[in-house]
DNA sequence: GACATTAGTTACAGGACGTGACTAATTCAG
DNA sequence: CTGAATTAGTCACGTCCTGTAACTAATGTC
């Protein structure tokens, strides 16, 4: 081991927030109001006595409307990578919100599907990348999809989420069969008519506790 | 969006070392020459133009022998944890050392089964606890279990391998017939032979691109 | 040469999954 | 009022995957 030094490093938190707006994923970007043509993700200098996460919750609220439903750390990025700032080191968060969240109207603000992201500096590209690729490698373990979506929702706005996280379509049969195994949503008495076609009885996310999945191995390595 | 300032913040590079030692996983820790009872992960400050990941694995290279086979960052940590620097932020990352590399015989490095790691500070204990959770979760995803392993290994080498990640026994024909559908490994034409019983071959890993594995949806959501 | 030991294969039953066809409840056009 | 169109939800069946036990194969030991 070297000597026993830490170094002094410039650093920010960067904010990916992503919600579901017309069928896809799509990234809240910010621009300064002086009207500038650079988008950014959000991002801000880390308070002291904060923690990465609260500095990152603090940032979300601040351009989203109200606290995103669900928060992680995606990685520490820097590497030479051009960033907004002059940072050297840059932590990177993904928060979901639900999808329908009345965005903040002010020009500054607005939501872009994923492939209509404008040019972002390097640095939160990779981010950005990376918190998408993060997000869709969850959906097995987290609740991502259900974070996308207001607390209600039908059956067929589920499988639409998965469908969209997934970019692959799904069989209703099998997807309400794998659902019914999983106990992860209970129905509510509530019905919603969107229209034409038979009214969709409403569902809430409610897991609840299984067997440990006793599934053998999945040797699903490297999709090369 | 606040002001737009980034904040000096100290930062380290810290490493968690992996192997397999008596058919357990074990992380390297050091201490310091003067003898202090202090274990720590190997760490260091990161040096200017240097990428984070040329920092973890000179960081590597010089505790164990040789460079592991495989390094990934594992995130950023903070938040007011001690560490046994004063940094405010460390980037944890995670390498995987073949079973049966020789190690650096010096006093001041030892492998530690992941049972026995004695007390560290706390942001470290948080670092090593992620990282053994990322790579069993990564296992269906990189060939983790094969880094682990010389570059030859017998089928039931490899099957014990899964065994200590996954902590659960696997039965042989399901193993090797989910190995066969992978086209993860390839037979050389040697054979070892463990004194009794019938000698093994060996084999290599050698992945053949496959069809993208068109399985449908996994709701194993939740382990609660 | 019998036996213990480890490697490797085969066979079969039960369960999970993909699929298409079915029923149910509503709106809309005439 | 009636029937077509539309969307929700279920059922049934064939196929593939997985768990499991039993089998064969090759070596060392006594």
């Amino acid at each position: 081991m070297p000597d026993r030094k830490s170094r002094r490093f410039s650093s920010t938190i960067d904010v990916v927030l992503l919600t579901a707006v017309g069928g896809q994923l799509a990234v809240l970007l910010w621009r300064s109001p002086e009207g500038r043509e650079k988008w950014m993700l959000p991002w801000d200098a880390p308070r002291p006595a904060e923690s990465m996460e609260a500095s990152a919750a603090r940032i979300a609220r601040s351009v989203a409307v109200g606290d995103p439903a669900w928060i992680e750390q995606v990685g520490a990025f820097g590497d030479g990578k051009r960033h907004p700032s002059d940072a050297e080191l840059s932590v990177a968060y993904v928060g979901l919100v639900p999808m329908g969240t009345p965005s903040p109207v002010g020009g500054a603000y607005a939501w872009f599907p994923i492939a209509d992201v404008p040019q972002l500096a390097p640095r939160q590209r990779q981010m950005l990348d990376s918190a998408i690729t993060m997000i869709r490698g969850r959906m097995d373990q987290s609740p991502v999809a259900f974070r996308l979506l207001p607390q209600m929702f039908t059956l067929t706005e589920l499988q639409q989420m998965y469908e969209l996280l997934l970019t692959k379509r799904l069989h209703k049969a099998s997807f309400r069969r794998a659902l019914q195994g999983a106990w992860l949503v209970e129905p509510t008495d509530e019905w919603r008519s969107e229209g034409r076609g038979r009214p969709a009885q409403l569902y809430r996310y409610a897991p609840r506790k299984r067997r440990p999945a006793q599934r053998g191995i999945r040797l699903d390595l490297l999709s090369s």
